[in-house]
RNA sequence: UGUCCUGUGGUGUAAUUGGCAACACGUCUGACUCUGGAUCAGAAGAGUCCAGGUUCGAGCCCUGGCAGGACAACCA
């Protein structure tokens, strides 16, 4: 293993399916050739789950000195979109993955597909059935219980060509005719029970436009495009391991050398509560519970991105969970931990009040400003640091004072001084409120010997807050976010549909915050630590007079912690 | 009452050819601190699904159970 602790990413951790691949390259399979493929349907966004596999599959290239493609897996033109092609390819390069010029479609090779079938069916290998989907779907039987051949399974060569061709041409209706491969109907597993390989399907694909009317199904592709793009390790989820044998005995018709391509499966990525099915992600954005695929709430890519997540913490992330065939469930925590890591090391920090109270310095002369030296990073010291305004006027978070403070609150309360982070000490002499009671402004005085946050006196306090000039804050919109499931497993419940457990507070929207002036040139995506509240990010919403932040995750809170356990 | 797959702290992953069950997250202490952040130090927490067997020695090998999952779209 490399020892990387300088730069502190996690160690590149060995798996099942690395052993797997030494495992072939040491018996000199491939010519020693190691090849994989990232295989989306573009029928979605891309999810953390996806992320997963994009990080296996480039990885073990990486690891091997090998090659990885793109391929869209597009033999479904009713589910699938050119929207989701370009955004699939972009959500892979923002990652960190070059698949060079090796980009590919199912749909490049349905002409080899097609020919493919008409040699099995010359061989005897695959017939044309006449029965619709409900017959032949009887006739397959149960996992339990044998099937039973079709009518149709005997017919002459000559008459299956004629009647695929006419398939081909358009002849015949959607449903009425299929072409299957003919391997065994007593087979114990489903897939090798007469799979249908081909469907009569008159719609409109996005790359092959209307020049086809049979498509292939998914087992009569993926290994046939693997096979032709010289994959030697195709790894998919665990789900596809019963589709094995009909991947091998497809491969098995088609082989002509040594080589072979090998189908390898994993346990998917499973986050507590989060879903991360393609068709419930699209019910939420079809059905607006959120704002679209890149909405900050979702598992997506788009959306984890516009959260203000980085590649690198998501790499990260995957690296951490490791590769397995366990079926389990990874606590959203570690991915929360993952960011915050990356954050840390990285973020701007800036000053930022989301629930302003207006503080009035008594003693600080009306007119006065001054600028005060701020660190950018205490944690990069090549990021340098800035100034921050300050005057007369201030604000403050309001959680940071209380009138009447329990043990241990170490922030504002009446007659206790604190130190403003990087300007003064400062003591609250008055409370001022409205008529109703509520808290409308602090009064304080300030310790002009403390600039910086240092007494001369060397006297201590308990509590450093964070704080925004008033007449020099930048009036932003931050939106808060929160998980988008109040249920662990929100999909994992029989009679229960999974949006019964959509989190009605996921989304906070706070209109009237005050951030320090440093922000205003920022550019959408940026990353901020607005200190002592978490990592926020800018919107693509943000207008220059009014930014809108994205709170990607709030730091690690020991008195929130506290409080919540009481 | 089929086939295939999987069972290791709360969670996720490790443990060369059998050799004191390790690491990360989380949790809990304490130190430090101009972020109640970060960092640092430490602690608790599993005897590896169960039962037999082989062996000086089993998480790992053998036998038999048990539990969970996948498979019966003209989806991928």
């Amino acid at each position: 293993m490399i020892d990387n602790s300088e730069n502190k990413e996690p160690v590149k951790k060995s798996n099942f399916i690395h052993s797997q691949i030494e495992k072939d390259l040491q018996e000199g399979k491939n010519d020693g050739r190691v090849h994989t493929r990232f295989p989306p349907e573009p029928n979605g966004y891309l999810h953390i789950g996806h992320a997963k596999s994009i990080c296996l599959n480039f990885g073990i290239a990486e690891k091997f000195g090998g090659k990885c493609n793109l391929r869209f897996d597009d033999t479904n033109p009713s589910k699938e979109e050119m929207e989701y092609v370009e955004s699939i390819q972009k959500d892979v390069r923002w990652l960190g993955f070059d698949w060079e010029d090796r980009m590919f479609y199912a749909s490049n090779y349905f002409e080899k597909l097609h020919e493919f079938a008409i040699k099995l069916i010359n061989e005897g290998k695959a017939y044309v059935d006449d029965q619709d989907a409900e017959t032949i779907s009887k006739q397959k039987g149960t996992p339990t219980r044998p099937g039973q051949e079709s009518p149709f399974r005997n017919r002459t060569v000559e008459e299956n060509l004629d009647l695929f061709r006419r398939m081909t041409l358009g002849e015949f209706d959607e449903g009425s005719r299929v072409l299957r491969a003919k391997i065994d109907l007593a087979s114990p597993n489903m897939h090798m029970r007469d799979p249908i390989i081909y469907r009569i399907m008159k719609a409109h694909h996005h790359r092959t436009g209307d020049k086809w009317c049979v498509y292939p199904m998914y087992d009569f592709a993926h290994g046939q495009c693997d096979y032709w793009e010289g994959i030697t390790h195709s790894i998919c989820t665990l789900e596809f391991e019963v589709h094995r044998p009909l991947y091998d005995w497809f491969i098995d018709q088609l082989k002509d050398s040594d080589y072979r391509p090998r189908q390898i499966e994993f346990a998917r990525l499973n986050l507590t509560y989060t879903i991360m099915s393609k068709r419930k992600l699209l019910e939420l954005v079809k059905e607006n519970y959120v704002n679209g695929w890149d909405d900050p709430r979702m598992p997506t890519i788009s959306g984890l991105r516009r959260r203000g997540y980085t590649p690198e913490s998501i790499r990260n992330f995957s690296e951490r969970i490791g590769v397995t065939k366990v079926d389990g469930m990874i606590d959203v925590s570690l991915l929360e931990y993952s960011v915050r890591e990356h954050l840390n090391k990285t973020a701007q920090r800036v000053m930022g009040v989301l629930n302003p109270l207006k503080v009035v310095i008594t003693n600080y002369p009306e007119n006065q400003e001054e600028e005060l030296d701020a660190i950018n990073n205490p944690e990069d010291e090549s990021m340098g640091t800035r100034k921050v305004p300050f005057s007369k006027e201030l604000y403050i978070e309001r959680d940071d004072f209380m009138e009447e403070p329990p043990r241990k609150f170490f922030r504002l309360a009446p007659g206790r001084e604190v130190r403003l982070r990087y300007a003064y000490f400062v003591t609250c002499t008055d409370v001022v409120k409205d008529e109703n009671g509520e808290i409308t402004e602090l009064h304080c005085t300030y310790d002009p010997a403390s600039k910086g946050g240092n007494s001369p006196d060397g006297r201590k306090v308990k509590a450093t807050l964070h704080w925004v000039s008033a007449k020099h804050a930048v009036k932003s919109e931050v939106r808060l976010y929160d998980r988008l499931f109040n249920d662990e497993d929100p999909s994992g419940h029989k009679d229960v549909d999974f949006k019964e457990f959509l989190n009605p507070d996921s989304l906070k929207i706070l209109p009237d915050c005050y951030v320090e002036p440093f922000v205003k040139a920022s550019k959408p995506l940026d990353h901020f630590q607005f200190e002592r509240l978490g990592y926020f990010s800018l919107d693509y919403d943000s207008k220059t007079e009014k930014p809108v932040f994205n709170r990607t995750v709030p730091l690690r809170d020991s008195w929130a912690k506290a409080q919540q356990n009481k």
